[in-house]
DNA sequence: CTGTTAGCGCATTCAC
DNA sequence: GTGAATGCGCTAACAG
């Protein structure tokens, strides 16, 4: 098999201890309370430990603390790029951490999502991450009861169970909505798939905000379980199209099927934003390139992953104060050329310039 | 703080031991190799488990094994969806195991990665998986020496260092030049960014290829070492029609870059295939999608996620035999719309049916 | 096939 | 500000 050496005698803290002349126990303070030694033992550990190139025992350290450096991340996907920007915040936050990251991928399921909930829970982790405020109740109970900080990310809710960072997208959804309303379009259809929580919730929004401004009409509405993708956008708006011909415009639960409507309006030569105005959901990259550039929301993601990281810090902090409230980012809708610029004169009502 | 509850003290090997009546070493043997456990003790210790919810500690096995159930997985980056299937396939494959993953994110430097190897190769892991096969010399060094299996992953190479699943990119670009000139394009440019091993080693394979064609024009070939996307690829064409106009066809060196192109020929009313071919490199998920649909050289992203985990189960396995011959997976070339699906008759412009 | 003994490397608790 | 003793929960190496 692949293994090439024996276990080279591991330099450990007495090593250390003994080069500094202190005891063990004084390296291991030094090394997680610097200033709880005096200045030069400090030095001279310092010096030791760099001479010798120690290295922690992560799995010493946690048997002995029964505290791990290990902050779990419960996501429901690794491909979609909402959730790898997460990650990436995530990853650029912890660098600065002697924590390390362990990612659980609950593949959109309740039920998949409580059991990585549990196993992470037994390996008695410094902290949670979990996407979402939606739990099964075993799931939700076990967070609650669990004695490590935990935040929710992603969603907003009334009752974080520890700590929250995430944004409103039944917000977003109805600044989407106001925005087609605002520059002219009174007939607006929405396209969602994978109808997961968050997905839910924007569609309330949609609907609200719709019938808010008494554009709302039932069959507007396409939805599907499937997973969302370019490919299922354009087939979605072809059946939006085929049950509501006369749609104006589209909201899209996410910049994918957004994309695959306007790859599809193209190939229909409909014409965007004249005949058809799109909106779409989360700013991906992609957005700004299509053709035309797709309006969207943006939604901060990398910030929600670099804050969620920042929050199990702050927890796992001695000095650290209770739980802090809730921390709501903004979404901010980012005007392209798939909605119009001015709104139309005819049915036109006023304006919605963003400068 | 966060903290809820105290420890309630944890169900351990001699909880389980006591109850089913037999010596902790056994309960931890019937775990590990149930076959070396008589039928019904076995049957007995597994009922405790069950009955007491014994869950294993990790650090603890860590460190009286000296071997962690952790698989370093070092790749450049966490959004680069060419990597994030490749987690995917990770990910799937590892939880049929009991090894967990820690990511390590090189950002594409080769600095960066020696330190995260040396970091994983500190903590003991059950493995070590590595995109790509060029590494800094002391990072080549450290693997190596590693006392545990090594997977490199994503390209070829003559001498790996241990285990070995990728595919080549050099045979890839060969492939997409060759099947430009059968669709009877003579004039190819090639646009690539970020340039990292594997990208060159596409521009290589795209120059000896396009050399021996007879078709190859320095002038045609635009790098840049800024990250790939898909902004970046309009920006690139623009650049190589500048210097190039006459230009036919593109090899991109990624499926970002081809759909810029893409997007940026349509802004200029360029018509693809007729007027120039794109072939593309990856087959994301948007490249069936675009209009026209983009040709390009699908690379087996996922499947090469999956075997990596299986290569170092092999290798832990007690049966595992000596570290078995690499294993080279194939690319494959899709031909869509964005090429012709006949060469052109003579050097004549025309046809490009596709129905 | 099963048990005994020992100790992995560190952190807790309490002395000093 | 520093140290000694003790044990976290598990597994290696033997013995039977």
């Amino acid at each position: 098999m692949g293994s090439k050496k024996r276990d080279s005698s591991r330099v450990t803290l007495s090593d250390v201890a003994r080069l500094a002349k202190v005891s063990a126990i004084t390296v291991s303070r030094c090394i997680r309370n610097p200033e709880r030694v005096s200045e030069d033992t400090r030095v001279r550990i310092l010096r030791a430990i760099d001479d010798l190139g120690y290295v922690p025992d992560m799995a010493a350290s946690a048997l002995a603390s029964k505290r791990s450096n290990v902050v779990g991340l419960v996501i429901p996907s690794l491909t979609n790029s909402v959730f790898t920007d997460v990650l990436k915040g995530v990853y650029d936050a912890i660098e600065e951490t002697r924590l390390t990251v362990q990612i659980g991928n609950s593949r959109y399921s309740p039920s998949k999502e409580e059991n990585l909930i549990r196993t992470f829970l037994q390996q008695r982790p410094a902290g949670l991450i979990v996407a979402g405020v939606n739990h099964t109740e075993a799931g939700r109970k076990m967070l609650e009861a669990s004695s490590c900080p935990v935040v929710q990310i992603m969603d907003v809710t009334d009752k974080p169970v520890d700590r929250l960072v995430g944004f409103s997208h039944f917000e977003g959804a109805k600044a989407a909505v106001r925005h087609l309303h605002d520059m002219g379009y009174r007939r607006p259809g929405i396209l969602t798939a994978r109808m997961d929580p968050r997905s839910r919730v924007r569609l309330a929004g949609f609907t609200e905000e719709a019938q808010q401004l008494g554009i709302f009409e039932p069959a507007r509405v396409v939805s599907t379980p499937l997973h969302s993708s370019v490919g299922l956008g354009a087939q979605l708006f072809s059946d939006l199209l085929a049950q509501a011909p006369d749609t104006d415009s589209l909201f899209c639960n996410n910049d994918d099927l957004a994309t695959g409507a306007l790859f599809e309006a193209a190939r229909r030569n409909i014409r965007v934003p004249e005949a058809l105005g799109v909106c779409g959901y989360n700013d991906l990259d992609i957005s700004a390139e299509v053709n035309p550039s797709l309006t969207t929301i943006a939604t901060p993601r990398y910030e929600v992953g670099l804050q969620s990281v920042q929050m199990i810090n702050a927890a796992l902090d001695p000095e650290g104060e209770a739980a802090p409230p809730p921390v709501i980012l903004g979404t901010k809708l980012v005007p392209r050329q798939s909605t119009r610029r001015r709104p139309m004169p005819s049915v036109g009502i006023h304006s919605g310039e963003t400068t």
